[in-house]
DNA sequence: CTTGACCTACGAAGATCTTCGTATACAATC
DNA sequence: GATTGTATACGAAGATCTTCGTAGGTCAAG
């Protein structure tokens, strides 16, 4: 194999959506910003209990995956999540709206908001995201 | 086989989150109603190449898991979801909030609306449900 | 009663995810 | 240069999901 065939040239592809593990690690690295195995790891232990090798080689598929960067510029590798949280939350979003509310985005909406008790604040910007697309029409 | 014994009947707990191709089951019981394995096979096999004892298999996993019930009262025994898709949906949102949103509903919600071209009448929908939840707080 | 059509039950293979033990590398210190 | 602490790499086991082949039961028609 030469050149790169655009097909399937995995750099090029979006990330694949995460699983629930690499999920939480995607967390972690969306709250600190670039992180080494061993302050994940920290983060993650002190809610469940977790390996530190599970951790690594978590860090390691998802890397592979495209759904992590690294620094190896020290002896401690420094990881960082590829995708911005925003975009991945996109990406969920969209397959959940197709796998179970067939593509319903105001159905998903209806029971996001029904089922947890959301503050005024958040209403408030909600009804302000609507103003502005329904203000700004496609 | 005899009575139950009432720590591990399935009915007791609340079904657990469907699996991906549990879930698309499921949207062809919702929509259908009902259904016999046949049924759901022909729907499923429209979209995609499926087999029809991958489908029965699926859905004997899924009586295990409390996910679905059926009527033996025919040769053919008719399967029916056990929970609404209003439930199952409030579940799904529920955990993806906690996964992949820090447990923020507006921000789910900002992403769900930015997303897709949302019509007009779901967007009216959604302020019929902000009115609601404002005009009677908890 | 035999055959054919249709149905359920069962087992098992292959894929993916999660988890971790252990081997190996490296750098600093004695 | 041997030792010790810290890192990464690797392999593999166990769990769950998906998929389907095939055996075996039942009913109606011949």
């Amino acid at each position: 194999m030469n050149q790169t065939d655009p097909t399937s040239d995995p750099t090029l592809d979006s990330p694949p959506r995460p699983t629930a593990g690499e999920l939480e690690i995607l967390g972690v690295l969306w709250d600190r910003g670039p992180s080494t195995v061993r302050e994940v790891h920290e983060h993650l232990a002190a809610d469940r209990a977790v390996g530190y090798s599970t951790v690594l080689k978590l860090l390691q598929i998802m890397l592979s995956k495209g759904l992590v960067t690294r620094n190896e510029r020290f002896r401690s590798h420094v990881y960082a999540a590829s995708s911005p949280a925003e975009q991945t939350q996109r990406q969920l979003v969209d397959h959940l709206l197709d796998a179970a509310f067939g593509g319903s985005a105001s159905q998903l909406v209806l029971r996001a908001l029904s089922d947890r008790p959301t503050s005024p604040e958040e209403l408030a910007e909600i009804r302000r995201l609507l103003d502005d697309i329904e203000g700004d029409p496609p």
